[in-house]
This record gives structure tokens, sequence and C-alpha cells, in this order.
DNA sequence: GAGCACTATGTAAACGTTTAACCTGCAATC
DNA sequence: GATTGCAGGTTAAACGTTTACATAGTGCTC
């Protein structure tokens, strides 16, 4: 800087202000400079600013695994939206560990990061307090709090219906944007589309203990109520492998004559189904129609292809940047639920197979 | 820093020093200041330390996309290990667009980067050359210009040994490490289970002008000649999309009798050839044997599950982090070439299906 | 007991920006 | 013609580290 200052014959403070098109520089002068750092090929140095300003232009990421699919889609939703608004993503990927997440967010305070992001955080709050405590504007992605009052005036669904209300309790409070997919909505979307194709007999394979898990029951069971077709299975993996899945699913077709209609909850899930279903020598649209729900990358891909609910990942991802950035930095906290849609494959027919 | 220096009565360059356990520094003094840096919760400013020693332990890393879960694991690779060594690593998507890419280095250059990865990064060397220009250290996984120069001696290949003479009169020059699959290996490797599985007919599918698959190619290639089973076909697909490899593979199955063995030049080829032998009314593996490369998240819950050769991800990451970092920054520049490992599951049988 | 080597610490400059506060002409106003 | 206002700058301090160099104390050697 200090040599476009010199070979202009300016200051330095002309040239800092002349950068940022501050309107008290004559606009001869500002083009001067504009030309000059082109030419000397001049690179402004992040630290300095930083230094001087105490406050980083970067958004600080927290993801559990990058590892995954469904993530990196988010991912790049953050990338692109920070971009646009001047600000370069330092992501994050915490594996789950407690110890990993609390280095993240040392690393984000030494480099001065004012804006974070949380994408499906661990049931553990302890990062996010401590984030908000260390001052930092915080959006999470997908979290466990983020659920909208709408769905729990009708509290008839038990244990599902308690654990919601301890989060409806948490959520909007303190300085926490939320930006979220209806998983409610989906697992409602999900199982109309299969009552609509005119299927009779239900099961839903449910997530352990996730939270989406529970909200896509709850859509599941609202959806088959209001056709007058509860009550109808629900299916427990034992844990997240997917030979348990597989079992659990299997489980049911043996004490079933086809055809029936799956509500899977989330796309790994149908996956287990459409293997399980194969093991059992049911067909798959034709004795058993399989929904899922996220639209991974692979849904498009299994054999048959699945027919599930997307998630708008990649909105997701820029919503939250918003929800921190726009319309200023710092503004109120504010909370976004983004609906899915519905994406028919071919995993899906009306009972017995006849085309839809 | 300075108050921890004045709660200690001792000068900031003590507390600096102690910090880094400068052995000039008494034990006792050094004992304290910890303690009074972690009571006081003191965060060094990175942007201070940065601009003062114009070096910042940030490690760039363009990836074309994360949304794809094999760079996701690469990048977890990355990660681990730059965080062994003290790094944190910058990763910025770069989609392909040679404007983003431009983008990534210029903020790299601004945030005082001088350790740099690209990951499979595109063709077009703009953006490694302009890399090496500007003096980063740069360790390319998986690029182009990587291939071993054991495997032109023998030049009979055709148009692939061709370009790869080309690409190995490149390799090991400059500046630039190399972190890379054994492509060719892979190739033989899953030909070779194949054989040894005693299948005597075959076919290839290979991809669309990646270099990747060119020396898979000749890896298929290089089995058959030595067990004496060439010629065999080898399937080309017009474009990527997933309709053109089936397309491509169904067109062999027509003019073929079962049993067969295909070895696709990558998982989601192998996807594909598993859609069009469910469709052409082949059984896998009772009729077609398949074999992938890469051992995509996915392989595992194919249907039937995917024979493929892995990838090893994470330690292509953490390789190329070691290659600028180990045994110090800025060494010479190092070629390492990693072996798959052989995965069997359920898409590869003896031919006609009897258990292995 | 003067000189020396060594240890433990202090002093102060420097890194490259930003910005509050201050200047300098010049035109408009009375 | 003195005063005011404004456009278009300049000056210099500050941000929080690191580090070359200087200094003070301490024990040893001769």
């Amino acid at each position: 800087m200090k040599d476009v200052a010199a070979a202009l014959g300016v200051s330095t403070a002309t040239v800092s202000r002349a950068l940022k098109d501050d309107p008290g520089i004559s606009l001869a002068t500002r083009q001067a400079v504009h030309d000059m750092t082109e030419r000397v090929q001049y690179r402004p140095s992040a630290a300095a600013r930083r230094l001087r300003t105490k406050s980083s232009s970067l958004i600080g990421v927290v993801v559990q695994s990058v590892g995954d699919g469904y993530i990196g889609e988010v991912v790049l939703g953050i990338q692109a939206r920070a971009r646009d608004l001047g600000y370069q993503p330092l992501f994050f990927a915490s594996e789950g560990r407690e110890d990993l997440e609390a280095e993240a967010l040392d690393v984000f305070l030494s480099e001065q990061v004012t804006e974070f992001i949380a994408v499906s955080p661990t049931g553990r709050p302890r990062l996010l307090r401590r984030a908000v405590e260390e001052g930092l504007h915080v959006a999470v992605i997908n979290g466990d709090t983020e659920i909208p009052a709408p769905y729990f005036d009708d509290a008839g669904h038990g244990r599902a219906a308690r654990r919601i209300t301890q989060f409806t309790t948490r959520a909007g409070q303190g300085p926490l944007s939320h930006v979220a997919f209806d998983d409610v909505a989906a697992g409602m979307l999900a199982t109309r589309h299969l009552i609509g194709l005119g299927h009779r007999q239900f099961a839903h394979l449910r997530g352990v203990n996730v939270t989406s898990s529970l909200l896509r029951l709850v859509g599941y069971r609202h959806a088959l109520e209001e056709a007058g077709l509860w009550p109808q299975a629900v299916l427990a993996a034992d844990s997240p492998v997917m030979a348990s899945r597989e079992a659990a699913v299997a489980g049911f077709l043996r004490g079933t004559r086809p055809p029936a209609g799956l509500v899977a909850y989330d796309d790994m899930s149908a996956v287990a189904a459409l293997r399980a279903a194969h093991q059992a020598g049911w067909r798959v649209p034709e004795d058993l129609s399989v929904v899922g729900i996220d639209d991974i990358q692979f849904a498009a891909y299994t054999n048959p292809a699945l027919t599930t609910v997307a998630q708008p990942k990649q909105e997701l991802g820029a919503l939250a940047v918003d929800a921190l950035l726009a319309p200023a930095p710092g503004a109120a906290p504010q909370a976004r639920i983004l609906d899915g849609s519905l994406i028919v494959r071919e995993s899906t027919a009306p009972p017995g197979g006849a085309a839809s």
C-alpha cells in the first residue's frame, strides 16, 4: 500500500479511502488508485486489516462431518452466499467430538470470527452456549431447538409431543438464529403421497433418538389420522447401522401381506428397506412402495430409484448466512423453516404396481 | 497479552517468549505465564501474529466440490493431519469454475497462506501455475501430472500410452508435490479379482476423457494381457450422465451371453452397470460380476453391495499435508503414490454364481 | 576484584492497515 | 474583506504480536 501511495504521490490514508470508495476522495484520485493497485498487483493484508478493525469477514462453520454428501451441499450453499456478501467461510469438521468443537471455537476466536454457523449440531448444547457467551452471532441449521410453535397445539402424541414441547420452550430464546427443514411437513408429504396412490396399509421406519426422526414420525401419524387410517405400524431399529434397519423392515414384511407403503425417516433407511424387501422377495414398487426423506445424492441411483422428499440443502445454507448478515451483521435473530418438495421416482406406485 | 504481562509484573516480550516455551525463560516464569493465560482466558490474536511474522499456519485447500462424499473424505484427512501439525485448513470449493479458482488464490494470498493443496484439480493448469508463481508451496492430490515412471516402459497401449508419456515428462518437474491413487494398479487389482474368480469374458466401462479412467483402463488391459485373455470389450459412454453409462452397458449385454465380468472405472459407473443389468434381466452376481473402483460411501449399500477397490481417501489428504509440512515447511517436493485395497462384497462371484 | 560468560528479562521497533483529528485552499455568503 | 463551509486531502496513532538488541544480575576464573 505504501508503494501505491508513493507511486501516486499521495498518502496511504488516501489510498485506503480510495479503495473503499470513500466519497470524500475525488473521482480522479479514486480511479488513479484503482489503476495503480491493478498495475502493481496490490493485495491487501487481511491480517493488518483485521488487527486494526477487530473484525474479520470470516464466518466460522462447524459441521459434524464433511464426508457426507448431505452436509456438503449445505456447505456449498453457505459458501456461495457468504461470497456474495463479501465473507469467507472457515470450516471445521468436529466429527461429533466435543474436544474438537471446543478447539473450533478457540480457532474462531483467535481469528476474530464474529459470525458462526453450526450445521446439525450434536445434542450437546455446550458449543452453542459458549459461542453466544463469547459474543458471536450464531445461526444453527437443523438444530434441536428450532421447532416452530404451530406444531404443538395438538398434544396427542405422547412421548414425541412431550419432547417437542420441551424444545419449544427453548426455541426463539437467546440470540440464536435458526434455519430448519420442516420435518413434520416432510413426514406428512411423504405419507400423503402414499395415501394418494391408494395405499391402505403402512409402516414407518423411524430413526433412533434423533429429533428430526421424531418430527417426521409426527408428520406420518398426522397424515394418517387426517385420512382416518391411524393406527399403523411404526418400526424402530435397535441401532442406526444398516443391518439393524434392514432387520426391522424384514420383521414387518414377515407379518404382512403385500401390498403396503413404507415411509422411511430418511433416505438411508429407505435404502435399507429396499434391501430388506429384495431379500424377502417383495418387489418394489409392485408389492411395496418406499418413500424416503432428504434426497441424498444417491437417491436417484438406487434400484429402483428412490421417491423422496427433498431438503433444500443449499438454501438452508444460504439462509443461515442471511440470518447472520442480512440486512446487517448482528441484526436480530431470525427463524426460518423451509419446506421440502416431493420427488417421485421409481420406488412408489399404486398398490399392485399399476402405472400411476 | 498486555494484561497478562501487567498482572505478572513482566513485559509482553517475556509473555510472548514464555508462551512458545523459549528456553531462555525460566521455568518458574513460564509456568506462571501459562497459568495466568489460563486464568484470564487469553486468546492470541492470529491477525497480529500473522502481521508480524508474515506467515499464517493456514493451508489453502481448493476442491472442486465438497458436495461429493469422495472429496469430503479427503478433506477430513487433510484437516486431521493439519491439526496435528498446528495448521488450519482454509477450504474453498471452486465448482470447477476458473473465476472461483482465481478468487480462491486471491483470498489465500490476502490471508498469507503459504501452503496450498489442490484436490483433483481441473485439467486447466492456470491455477497451479499461478500458485507456484506466487511462491506458494503446492501439493496436488490426484492431479493429472503425477504419473510415476514405472508404468511407461511398456509402450504398447496406443493413445493411452501416448497421453501418459506426455504426463510423465511433466511429472516431478517444478516445485509441486504430488500424492495420488495408483489408478493402474487399481484397474489391475479389480480385473485380476475377476480373473481369479474364473471369469473368461470381460468388459470395461470407461469414463469420458479423464486421466484416471485412462490409467485404470491400462490396468484392466494389462491384467488381461498377462493372463493371455486380451482382447476384451471396452465400453465408452457418450457422456458422464448415468443414462448414457447404462446404455453403454446395456448394449454390451445385448450382444453377450452370461456369464461375464465387468470392471467399471468407478463406483458410479458400477452402479449404472447394476441398473443396466437389472433392466436386462441379468442377475448380479450370478450372470454378471461387477467390480467398481473408489469405494464411495454408498458402495456398501447398493443392491447387491458393490465389490470395489477402495481408495485410501483420508490417507491421500494426510499425505498431501505431510508433503508440504514434513519434515519441515517448504522442504523439497515429494511424490507419493498409494495403493488401493480390494473390498469384496456381493456383486462378484465365480461365473454362474457358485459360492466363492 | 576485574573481567567474563551466561541466564533471565526488558525496550522498542516493526508488520500493514484504518480512522479520528487536523490542515489547506477555494468559493460562497454577508 | 472577513467569515463560513466544504471538498480533498494529510498526519499520526493504534491494533497485538514478535524479535533484534540492550541490560541487569550472578557466579566463575584468574
